[in-house]
DNA sequence: CCTGTTCTGTACCGCTCGGTATGAAACGAA
DNA sequence: TTCGTTTCATACCGAGCGGTACAGAACAGG
C-alpha cells in the first residue's frame, strides 16, 4: 500500500539515535522533552505522533540500543569456549563503555537505576532487559556443559550472574569517568576469577 | 552559649534517616520536596532553615549514610590480611545491599547515577564519595604489601578497583531485586578471582 | 510582664514538566 | 484543481517542581 498524506520530514532511526544519546547522558527522568525534541530536530507533536509518548520513545530507544550498541555481547556468545565467551564479553564491554564518540557508561544503567514512584515501570523494564542478557549467557554456559567444555559440577547460572555483576560494575565505574585501561585491568582480574570458578580441576 | 528562640520541633538525625530512605528509593531527582517533607514530618521552611536547600540536605544524608550504613566497609579494613579484607567487604556488602528493613541496593548508586544537566554536581559528588572508599581500600592493600602479606609485584590499586567494580555491580543487581543468595554466590566467585590475583605465586 | 530571637504552618511564587488543540502545509489520487 | 490524509509548527494546558514571604507561636533573658 502506498502511503498517502504529507511525508515524514525526519528519519526514524536517526531520531532514535539522537534521542538515545540524550537518554544515555541524562537518564529517563533527566531527559526533558524540550532537550529530546531539540536533539532530534523535531517538534513535540511529531514525537508524539511517531512514538506515542515519552515512555514509548524510551522503549524504542532501548530496543535500538540492544540491537546496535550491544551487538558485541551477542557476538561474544559465538566464541568456541566458555572462557573465550567471558573474555570477549568483558574485554569488549570495557571498550564499549568508554567509546569516545558515546556517552560514558551504559544506557541500561544510566537510563533509570533510580526512578520516581510513577516511573518504576522504567526501572523494571531496564532490569528485565539486563536479565535477558544474563539469561542468554547462562544458556550459553549450559550448552558449554553439554558440550563437555565446562565440568558438570559448575553452576552455569552462577557464572552468568558473576559476569553480569562485573559488567554492571564496570558500567558504573565508566559512568564515573574511569578510563578504559582501568576497566580492562579489572576485566582481566575478573577473567582470572571466572577461569578459576569455571575450570576448577584445571 | 545557651540557644535562644523557639526550640526545633524535630530531631536532625531522625529527619536525615527519613530523608535517606526517600533518596535511597527514588534517587536525588526522583525525590520531591513534597515526599521528603512528608517522610521527615516537617514543612518546607523548616527543611530549608535546617539544611539550606535540597542539595544541602542530600549531602548531609550521604554523609550520614557513609557514617552509619557503610560502617561495615570501614570495619572490613581492620581484617588482618588482604584476603580477609576482601572477603569481609564482599560478604558484608551482599548482606547490606539486601537488608529487609532498607531499600534494596545502595544510596550511592541509586541516588544519582543519572542526573539532569543542572544536577551533574550530584553525580560527581557521589562518584567522588565512592572513590574515597576505593582509595581507602587501595591504601589498605598498600599496607599489606609493606607488611609482606601481598607480594611486591601485585598492584594494590588494581585490586581495590576490581573489588570496587564488584561491589558496585552487586548494588545494581540488588536494586533490580536479586536475592541475597545470588549476591553471595557472586561474591565467592569474585573472592576466588581476588585470591588468584593477589596471591599469584601461592 | 515585655522584647528579641528562632522556629512553624499556610499560602504563594515563577518555572518547567509531559502532553495536546488547532490550523496551515505538503503530499497522492482523482 | 480539488479532495482526503498525514505531518508540520505554534501556542497553549493543568500539574508539579524547588524555593520563599509572611505572620503567628514558642522559647530565654530582662
Amino acid at each position: 500500500m502506498t502511503q498517502t498524506g504529507r511525508p515524514r520530514g525526519f528519519d526514524t532511526d536517526d531520531a532514535l539515535d539522537r534521542a538515545m544519546e540524550v537518554f544515555w547522558r541524562h537518564g529517563y527522568e533527566g531527559a526533558s522533552l524540550t532537550e529530546l525534541t531539540a536533539a532530534m530536530g523535531i517538534n513535540k507533536p511529531s514525537l508524539y505522533a511517531a512514538f506515542g509518548n515519552k515512555e514509548g520513545l524510551f522503549r524504542r530507544v532501548v530496543a535500538r540500543y540492544a540491537d546496535v550498541e550491544m551487538a558485541y555481547a551477542r557476538d561474544a556468545l559465538d566464541q568456541p569456549t566458555a572462557r573465550d565467551v567471558a573474555a570477549a564479553l568483558l574485554r569488549e564491554n570495557a571498550v564499549a563503555l568508554t567509546r569516545p564518540d558515546r556517552p560514558a557508561g551504559c544506557l541500561s544503567i544510566q537510563g533509570g537505576t533510580a526512578c520516581g514512584t510513577d516511573n518504576a515501570a522504567i526501572a523494571d523494564f531496564l532490569a528485565a532487559s539486563r536479565l535477558t542478557g544474563e539469561n542468554a549467557l547462562a544458556a550459553r554456559f549450559d550448552r558449554a556443559v553439554d558440550e563437555g567444555d565446562l565440568a558438570p559440577e559448575v553452576d552455569p547460572t552462577a557464572l552468568a550472574r558473576f559476569l553480569s555483576v562485573v559488567t554492571e560494575g564496570q558500567a558504573v565505574h565508566a559512568a564515573a569517568g574511569a578510563p578504559r585501561a582501568h576497566l580492562e585491568q579489572s576485566a582481566e582480574i575478573a577473567l582470572h576469577a571466572f577461569t578459576a570458578a569455571a575450570y576448577p580441576v584445571r
